[in-house]
DNA sequence: GACTCTATTCGTACTATGTACGATTGTCAA
DNA sequence: TTGACAATCGTACATAGTACGAATAGAGTC
C-alpha cells in the first residue's frame, strides 16, 4: 500500500499506446485494427487515446517509425555490402514480425525520428563506401524496393504448409487450366512441400549488391 | 427520337463501374475513394452500384485487374531482356497513370483473368529463355519488386517541381540537422533542380537483367 | 394494348468507425 | 483546503459499407 494499489490502473503514455497499438496490429491486422478495439486492449476508453496521439494517422505513423526502430543499422567495422545485408537481414525479420508494416513503410509520409535515423546510418554507410551521390540514389531505391517488395510477397503469400496445401492444389488446376505456365510453375515449384520462400531472399540481395559492387568499381 | 431521349440514363454494367471507379480513384485516390462517390460520378445511387458487383473489395479487386490488363506483356519476338524491359516500362506507366495501384498490387489476394494472364505470359518469357524454375521464382520475386517498389517511391514523392520545393528545402534544414548524411544527400541530389527520379528507373532494371543474366548463363 | 416475369434500380435503415466537444476526475503545490 | 493543470472519458455527430426489401422498367407473351 506504500503507494498506490497494484489494481490501480497504469497511466497512459504515447509509448503505452504505441506499445498496445503493434501487439494488437500484430494480432488482428492493420484492417481489423481500430481505435475501439485498441482502447479495450489499453483497457482504456477511445477518447482517453487522442490525449496522447493526435489522431489514428498518427497513431499509424508511430508505429511506423517504431519499426524502422528495429531494423538493426548497417554496421560500420565491416564491409559496406556485408553492413547492408546484416541490415537487410534485420529488416526483413523486422516485416516478417509485423506484417502489416510492409505495405505502410514506403508510402507513409510524415517520417518520425527512428526512420530519419535509420536512413541517415544507411546513407552514412553507402557514402563510407565511396559511392558517389547518384550511385547512393540507385542503389537505396534498389535495394529497398527489393526488401519492402520480397517482405510484401512473403506475408501476402497462401498459407504456408499444412494441410489446406492440398485443398489449395486441386483449386489451382480448376482455375489455373487456362494458364499454363503459371499452372506449371505452381505445381513444379511454389507448391513443393520445402519450398521456403523466405530463403530465396539472400539470392536476390547478393545479385543487387553485386552489381552495385561492380558499378561502384567503374 | 429513335429509340431513346438522348438524356436517357445508360444502363450500369460492371464494366461501366470498373471504368467510373478507376477514373475517381485516379482524380481523388483511393483513400478518398467511396461507394457513395463513386455512385454520384456514375449519376446512379450507391445500392445500384452493388447489383453488378458484390462489395467494394470486389471493386478494387476489379480495378486492379485493369491495371494489369494495361500493362503489356513480353514480346515474344525480341531477345529475353528486352521483352522484360518492354513489359516493365509499360508496368511502371501504368503505375503512375494509377498512383492508387501500386500499393495494392501485390497486397491483394484474388487475382483475376488479366492479373492471372499477365502473370502467365512472363512466366512463358522467362520459361522460352531457358530459365530453370528456380531461377525463375528469383527473377520475377526481384524484377517485381523491383518495379513496384520503384513506383511506389515515385508516387510518394514530395510534390516534383514548383514553388513549394524552396519551402521544402527549409524545412528540411531545420528537421533534417540531426541527420547530417540525410540532409546532405537530399541537398545535393534529390532537391536539385533537374532531378528526374523516374529516369532512375533504368539503372536499377539493367542492374537486375545483367545479374539475371549472369546466373542463367552460370 | 394489357399482363406477366425477370433484371435492375434504389429508398431506408443499421452498424461500425474516427473523433469533436466539453464535462469530469485525479494530482500536486501553495 | 484550494486552486490549477494534466489526464480521462461520456456523449454525440458525420461518414462509411451494405443488408433488406420495395419500386420500377423492359421484353416477351397473349
Amino acid at each position: 500500500m506504500a503507494r498506490k494499489a497494484e489494481t490501480t490502473k497504469q497511466r497512459l503514455t504515447a509509448d503505452r499506446v504505441l506499445d498496445g497499438a503493434m501487439a494488437l496490429a500484430d494480432q488482428i491486422g492493420i484492417e481489423a485494427f481500430t481505435i475501439r478495439k485498441l482502447a479495450e486492449a489499453l483497457e482504456t476508453k477511445p477518447m482517453s487515446i487522442y490525449y496522447h496521439l493526435a489522431s489514428k494517422e498518427a497513431i499509424i505513423d508511430g508505429m511506423v517509425d517504431r519499426v524502422f526502430a528495429e531494423i538493426a543499422k548497417p554496421p560500420l567495422d565491416v564491409a559496406w555490402d556485408d553492413a547492408i545485408r546484416v541490415r537487410c537481414d534485420s529488416a526483413l525479420k523486422a516485416l516478417v514480425r509485423h506484417p502489416w508494416a510492409a505495405p505502410l513503410m514506403e508510402s507513409r509520409t510524415n517520417p518520425g525520428p527512428e526512420t530519419l535515423s535509420h536512413h541517415d546510418a544507411v546513407l552514412g554507410c553507402l557514402a563510407a563506401a565511396g559511392f558517389t551521390t547518384e550511385l547512393t540514389a540507385h542503389a537505396y531505391a534498389l535495394i529497398d524496393s527489393y526488401v519492402y517488395g520480397f517482405a510484401l510477397q512473403l506475408t501476402n503469400l497462401p498459407a504456408t504448409g499444412g494441410v489446406e496445401m492440398q485443398e489449395l492444389v486441386e483449386m489451382m488446376s480448376v482455375h489455373l487450366a487456362p494458364y499454363p505456365h503459371l499452372a506449371g510453375f505452381t505445381a513444379a515449384h511454389v507448391l513443393q512441400p520445402g519450398y521456403d520462400f523466405a530463403a530465396e531472399f539472400g539470392f536476390g540481395l547478393n545479385l543487387i549488391l553485386d552489381g552495385l559492387s561492380r558499378a561502384s568499381r567503374s
